[in-house]
DNA sequence: CTGGGGAGGGGGCCC
DNA sequence: TGGGCCCCCTCCCCA
C-alpha cells in the first residue's frame, strides 16, 4: 500500500506526462550468478553487489525528452507534446498536444500577433503575452505532475517519477518474485533470504538488515525516550507507539 | 495495551 | 540530471 504522508495534493488542473514514456517493462534483477540456480536457492552474500543491480533502468534521459524552453519564455510552461497525455489535454482548453515551440505563436500582420499557444489568448505586445504567460497558463501549467495510478501529485516530474516506481515495481527479487520500487529496498528484502544483518547494535547482540530498524532499536537502549505524550509525560520509544498510546485515551482532548 | 522487530515507502541530499 | 544513500516515517505482526 503506498504511503500517503508528505504528498501535495492538488485538485487544481494538473499535468498528465505521457506515461508510456516515464515507464519501462519490468526489470528483474538478475545477478549473473542466478542463472543456473534452480529456485528457491539463497544466494551468496555477494548477492548484494552493485553490479547485481546495474541492470535496473526505469526511466533513461532520453525517455524524458524535456527540450528546454526559448530562453525569453518563463521558465516554466508545460510539457512538451511528447510528454503530453493525449486523452486528458484540457490545459487551458487547448486541444490537442502542442510542443513548446508551439507555446509561442507569432500572428505576423495582426494587431495582436503574440498568441499564447496554450489557451489561444493573443496580445499586441510580447511582454502583455508574457505577463499573461506568468500570471495564467504558467501558474497553472506549474501546478503540479499527478500520477495516472492514484491521485497524488508531486511539485516536480523527478518526484513524480520516483512516485510511479512505487506503482511500476520494477524491482523484482528473483527468489521470491516480490516486486519493489528501488534497487536498495529490494536489497533489503534480499537480505530476508540471505539473513544478512549488516547492522549490529554496539550495546547488544542484535543485528538487524534494515539501517532504520537498528535505530529504532537503539532507542531502546537510550534512558531518554525521543517522543514523549502531551499529556502524561510518559515517554516512547517511538513515533508511532506514541500515537497509539496517545489514540488509546490518554489525551482524550486528541 | 504496550513494546519491539520486520518490512517497506517517502523526500532530501550528495556525488 | 539521475542514481545511491540516508533519514524519517508508517504499517503489520507478535510476544
Amino acid at each position: 500500500m503506498p504511503r500517503s504522508f508528505l504528498v501535495k495534493k492538488h485538485t487544481n488542473s494538473v499535468k498528465k506526462p505521457n506515461y508510456s514514456e516515464l515507464e519501462s517493462p519490468t526489470v528483474f534483477i538478475t545477478p549473473h550468478f542466478y542463472k543456473g540456480l534452480p529456485l528457491p536457492v539463497i544466494p551468496q552474500p555477494d548477492i548484494l553487489s552493485p553490479a547485481a543491480y546495474s541492470p535496473i533502468t526505469v526511466w533513461t534521459t532520453s525517455s524524458l525528452p524535456l527540450s528546454p524552453l526559448p530562453s525569453d519564455l518563463s521558465p516554466i510552461s508545460g510539457y512538451p507534446s511528447s510528454l503530453s497525455d493525449t486523452s486528458s489535454n484540457d490545459h487551458c482548453g487547448s486541444e490537442s498536444p502542442r510542443s513548446d515551440e508551439d507555446e509561442l505563436v507569432k500572428l505576423t500582420g495582426e494587431a495582436e500577433k503574440f498568441q499564447c499557444g496554450l489557451c489561444s489568448k493573443s496580445y499586441s505586445t510580447y511582454s502583455g503575452l508574457l505577463k499573461h504567460k506568468q500570471l495564467h497558463c504558467d501558474a497553472q501549467a506549474r501546478k503540479s505532475f499527478s500520477c495516472k495510478y492514484c491521485e497524488k501529485e508531486y511539485v516536480s516530474l523527478g518526484a513524480l517519477k520516483m512516485h510511479i516506481r512505487t506503482h511500476t515495481l520494477p524491482c523484482v527479487c528473483k527468489i521470491c518474485g516480490k516486486a519493489f520500487s528501488r534497487p536498495w529496498l529490494l536489497q533489503g528484502h534480499i537480505r530476508t533470504h540471505t539473513g544478512e544483518k549488516p547492522f549490529s547494535c554496539p550495546h547488544c547482540n542484535r543485528a538487524f538488515a534494515d539501517r532504520s530498524n537498528l535505530r529504532a532499536h537503539l532507542q531502546t537502549h537510550s534512558d531518554v525516550k525521543k517522543y514523549q505524550c502531551k499529556n502524561c509525560s510518559k515517554t516512547f520509544s517511538r513515533m508511532s507507539l506514541l500515537h497509539k498510546h496517545e489514540e488509546s485515551g490518554c489525551c482524550p482532548a486528541h
